[in-house]
DNA sequence: CGTCTTTTATGAAACGTTTCAAAGGGTGAG
DNA sequence: CTCACCCTTTGAAACGTTTCATAAAAGACG
């Protein structure tokens, strides 16, 4: 800037006003500022802005998992809240695991971010509550959170609920959860919502089988567990905890020659893209993944921008089900 | 940082060595100072840091479409070779829009990142030349770049030949390549590799669908206009940009009654993992994602760590056929 | 033509670090 | 007891901006 300043024979602070506030500077300076600037390539040093500024223009989400589509649709309407705001999203992939997190979280504490969208490892790590305690507004995104934070969430027990009521209004009595592992508080809500619906129907049967992580792989190997089973104790239908799962265990029961719907109905969990696209479209509980993003980073400009006073807000959407043809009404004959 | 001195009762300096050079201060001082550190709960300003070190131990890699699993598998190789080098990742996605990626790298830029991955959204961009010029490193991810930069790429015109070839073998005549926009280099050379195994087979026609956007939409579209015409004169295999065409397309013939692969045989790209769990398991050419992504970001520290002197690389990488159940040897009786 | 006001430009301070030359304090050798 | 040397610690400069009080220039007015 002392270069682009000493080209246009002006003092530094006329090149900060051009930059900054134009209208205070003469049409003639300006333009020839604008040019030394241009002639000289000069590219303003963030760094600097900012240590002088004090506010970065820059929010962060750290994503669970890139590679389930489910973020990638929440991070969509993370950018587009960010983009409305004029800030720049940095976009951080934590594997789900627990170490990078933290390190993305430190990093991003030092980056002096205006704000932290967060899936987390665990529903309650203390790591957060410091951040927020600290300065940086945490909004806890899919995951629910205690007082400290706003979050937003779609309601798992209900999608739970929804998903084991549609498989037992169809005729199923012994039915199957796949996901895990079960101490993710999702996982433990939909089991929730699911035994919530076989009580209140008062029949039916809840087999759950845990996996190891919500992917295609481990549902497989779900797959493989059920098909093993002596048909006459196997379950007819299985709720999964997510799509992955699902699409692994229906590709699992094609392989292995058992049908869908027939021999075992599938409802899984998130509605993605691939869902209707999968051997047998999938039934599935739909969230609003994009709203979700969307909504999540406007609670957190709200409490970034807002002076002082806020309300921690949590959040709850609703899910709903999405019927496709991997379950369908078992006929009153054919019903164990 | 002064209070934290002033609370050790140190100087600045000290505090300063204690986080950087460790070994230069006494233990107990050192204890001190960590002990003050975390009374007040002390974070380093980067900005700061940044502002006098000159460097941002940030990297970025600009994805062109966050919801492609492609680019998410290329993220990771990209995010394991960052972390390698104890370097942070900044995501961005550009969404293919070209307003939104000249943001991204302005701002990456002005935050002095180390070096600059990206899959830019036209093949030659004058922004990513001056940006090299200006001294940010810049590598060029799945696409060809001339000689100011190094970049990363897959064989397509292999990739399009290894496809048609397989179909051509397999007995197919009355192919249709289905993807686009055809300006897409990539896209081109897919179709250039087509057209050279059916030149080099001396048999066969290739029909071009070309298609806005490559995704499961445009895939069904597709499906439409083919299921719509004459069985004839349709033709008896398609072979896709990618993997989400290729989808789309093979929902779209189960749904309106067309047998893949029967009377549809289809090659997709990409080989994704719901290439695999597909109604039909997709025949696909796979790329080395991961090594894609993981070695365009080793070339990126090369050059941004090499001290001055670099030699742009075009490393080009071969694709592989993997055969599924989406393409089938015609029995010579039934063949046109 | 002087005075007052408005517009435009300037210079210095401040942001929070890192770095480096130099000062201070011990220790052991002579 | 003195000197030299090593281990610690210190203080100040520098990084590249923004901001603000102030100076200079330009108009406006009587």
């Amino acid at each position: 800037m002392k270069d682009v300043a000493a080209h246009a024979r002006v003092s530094l602070g006329t090149v900060s006003n051009v930059l900054n506030r134009p209208e205070l500077v003469s049409e003639r300076t300006r333009k020839r500022v604008l040019t030394a600037i241009g002639e000289l390539g000069f590219v303003r040093n963030e760094s600097a802005r900012q240590l002088r500024g004090g506010s970065s223009r820059t929010l962060a989400y750290v994503v669970l998992d890139t590679s389930n589509p489910f973020f990638t649709d929440v991070a969509r309407g993370v950018q587009d809240a960010a983009d409305a705001a004029g800030l720049a999203l940095f976009l951080c992939n934590s594997g789900e695991d627990r170490e990078r997190q933290a390190a993305y979280l430190d990093l991003l504490e030092q980056q002096r971010v205006e704000g932290v969208l967060i899936t987390p490892v665990d529903a309650a790590d203390p790591r957060l509550t410091a951040l927020a305690r600290r300065g940086t507004p945490v909004v806890i995104v899919d995951r629910g959170a205690g007082p400290a934070h706003c979050s937003v969430t779609v309601d798992d027990m209900l999608g739970g609920d929804l998903a084991v009521t549609h498989l037992l209004d169809t005729g199923h009595r012994r039915i199957a959860f796949v996901g895990g592992p079960r101490m993710i508080g999702q996982v433990g809500d939909r089991i929730a919502g699911a035994e919530r619906a076989v009580d209140r129907a008062g029949t039916g049967e809840l087999t759950v089988l845990e996996t190891a992580r919500p992917n295609v792989a481990e549902g497989r190997r779900a797959g493989e567990r059920l098909a093993g089973l002596p048909a006459a104790h196997r379950p007819t239908a299985a709720f999964c905890a997510n799509d992955l799962l699902a699409l692994g265990l229906l590709q699992q029961m094609v392989r292995l020659g058992l049908r869908v719907p027939d021999d075992m109905a599938i409802v899984g969990y998130d509605d993605i893209e691939f869902a209707e696209a999968a051997a047998v479209p999938l039934t599935s509980v739909s969230q609003p993944r994009y709203l979700l993003g969307r909504t999540a980073a406007e609670l957190l400009l709200a409490e970034a921008r807002g002076d002082g006073a806020h309300d921690h807000e949590q959040l709850v959407f609703a899910p709903e089900l999405v019927v496709r043809a991997s379950t369908r009404l078992i006929p009153v004959s054919r019903r164990a």
